[in-house]
Parts: C-alpha cells; structure tokens; sequence
DNA sequence: TTGGTAATGATAACCATTCTCATTTGTGGA
DNA sequence: TCCACAAATGAGAATGGTTATCATTACCAA
C-alpha cells in the first residue's frame, strides 16, 4: 500500500475516500469503469463513501493524471487508469465490453492531419463500435 | 421546396415542424448543430415548434438517414446533413469550430483492426481536438 | 493535541434529453 | 372536397448523469 505517495505527488491529500476509489481501479478486473460502477464496487466491498465524493474524486483524479475519461456513446463518462502510454477502444454494442488497440499508423495520419490544416493537436478520441463475433458474447442484452 | 418527397421517402409525414427543421439544415451557415441550436434558430426566425418536437424529429431523421448524430466531449449531441460520404471531425478547443476531414488510410486500418479481432464494425468516431494556430481563433471564448 | 484548512456526504440543483397525454394536424378514402 | 382517424405536436413533468451547496468531519503541520 504505497498509495499515499501516488496521491502526495499529485497534490491531493490522502484521504480515506480517495485511496479506496485508487485501489479500486488498481485491483478491479475490470479496467474501464464509471462513475456509478465505482460507486456502487465501493458500497459492496462495505465502504461507506458519497456518490458526490465518488464524482469529485474522479475529476480530481482525471486533472492529476492518474485516471483517464472517456466519452462512449453510452452517456456516462468511463474512467481507466492512465498507464501513460496511449490508446483507442474497441466498444461492443451488445455488451458494452472494450477492447483497446494502439496502430502506430493511425496515430501518424492525424497528426499530418492537424498540422497540414493548422491546428496543434491537445488529444483525440477513436471510438469503434462494432459487434463481437468470434467470442459468443456474455451479456448480450 | 421538394423536401416533402425526401420526407415521404424516408416514410415521414409532411409535417410543418419537420419541414422547418430539414429546411434549417439546408439553408444554416454552420452545418453542426445541437438540438437546441436548432430550437433557438427557428424560434428566432419566428416558428413556433416545441423543443420536445425538436428532438423527436432530430432523433427521427438520424434514423432516416437524413442526418447524422455526433458525440462530441461537449456533453450535448450534434447532428449535420448526412452528405453520404463518411467523414471525421477536428474540433477547435477554443471556438467550438468543427472541420472536416477524410482520410482513406485511417479508415482502412480501422477495418483491419476489428477484423483481426473478431469484431463487426457498426460505425466508429474519430475526434480530434486541437487549437487553431495559423488563423487567429475568431470566437475566443 | 490542536487549529485551521481542505474534504466529505446528503441533498438540492442542473442540464440535456425523453416521456406523458391532451390537443392538433396531415392524409387517404368516401 | 370533406371527413375520420391515426399520427404528430406541444407543454410540462420526469429521468439520468453530473455538479453545486453547505454544514459537518477528517487530514496534517506546528
């Protein structure tokens, strides 16, 4: 548990609320998580914690660098650990499932993109939605 | 005026208030419009259309395939005419400015990507958000 | 330990969007 | 052309995700 660093390097105190909601996302199977996952992991494992705080923390965390968000067409914000190294998703419509890639190619394009017509990139966002079809798929709706 | 035959094609009634919408769409400068952009515009060139009956008929002609919906990381839809051919969007992070852009190469990794892992794609948006550095940024918030 | 600032949690407020339902309108058939 | 009826509309309530408010509580440096 070496978490406190983490939170002291950003500038953040170390309080109760925020370790849990890093542990979470350090130990979930699940990397991508909402606001409302996070909440409601937090409450099954018996941690008493505020759906406000849940979403402030987040944000916080977002601005530290610690988490990433992301925009999925589903109209909740997705949260993941920020490995440092970047990367696009693959979303399944059925279950909601990401996959992530990286294609060094792609990554290129835009940036010849941006710069041929003026702009100087801040981030991008690729999204795929499509459906699974080899992996029969677990949640289908 | 033959838009009510695009109308009926799709199966829609000639209705005034989606006249009026479709008629914005062909005749507004700024192609990317949110719901209520298109409310505020018909109220103030004095149609009287329900903000409700907006969205119903917006959410209507994505389906048609009349207009296309996109997700930006403003928290609110935004729709354009559906020109038939597939583009993506960079977005200026200081005026809210969206430009157009196609790139046959992104487009092709894309397919190769879900492919080889065993996904169908249904669609995929690309966004990148970048500031204007050539032009001075006409709307500096 | 303690003071003071920052964080928390319950709840209200917010904003985009959708739903409800009584009223109005478009349209195909008489 | 007129009529009848299903479909569409509009006003406002409801919804869902997220943010703001504010009194209470928890961190932490001295």
């Amino acid at each position: 548990m070496h978490q406190p660093k983490h939170l002291k390097k950003a500038g953040l105190k170390a309080t109760l609320p925020r370790l849990k909601v890093l542990s979470l996302f350090e130990t979930s199977k699940e990397r991508h998580l909402s606001a409302e996952d996070v909440y409601k992991l937090l409450l099954l494992s018996g941690e008493d914690v505020g759906l406000a705080t849940v979403y402030r923390v987040l944000t916080q965390f977002e601005q530290a660098g610690l988490l990433m968000r992301h925009h999925f067409e589903t109209g909740k914000s997705v949260f993941e650990l920020n490995k440092g190294e970047h990367h696009d998703h693959i979303v399944c419509l059925q279950c909601g499932r990401v996959e992530e890639f990286y294609d060094a190619g792609i990554e290129a394009r835009q940036d010849a993109i941006a710069t041929e017509r003026g702009f100087t990139i801040h981030d991008h966002s690729l999204h795929i939605y499509a459906d699974c079809t080899k992996q029969p798929c677990p949640y289908k709706t």
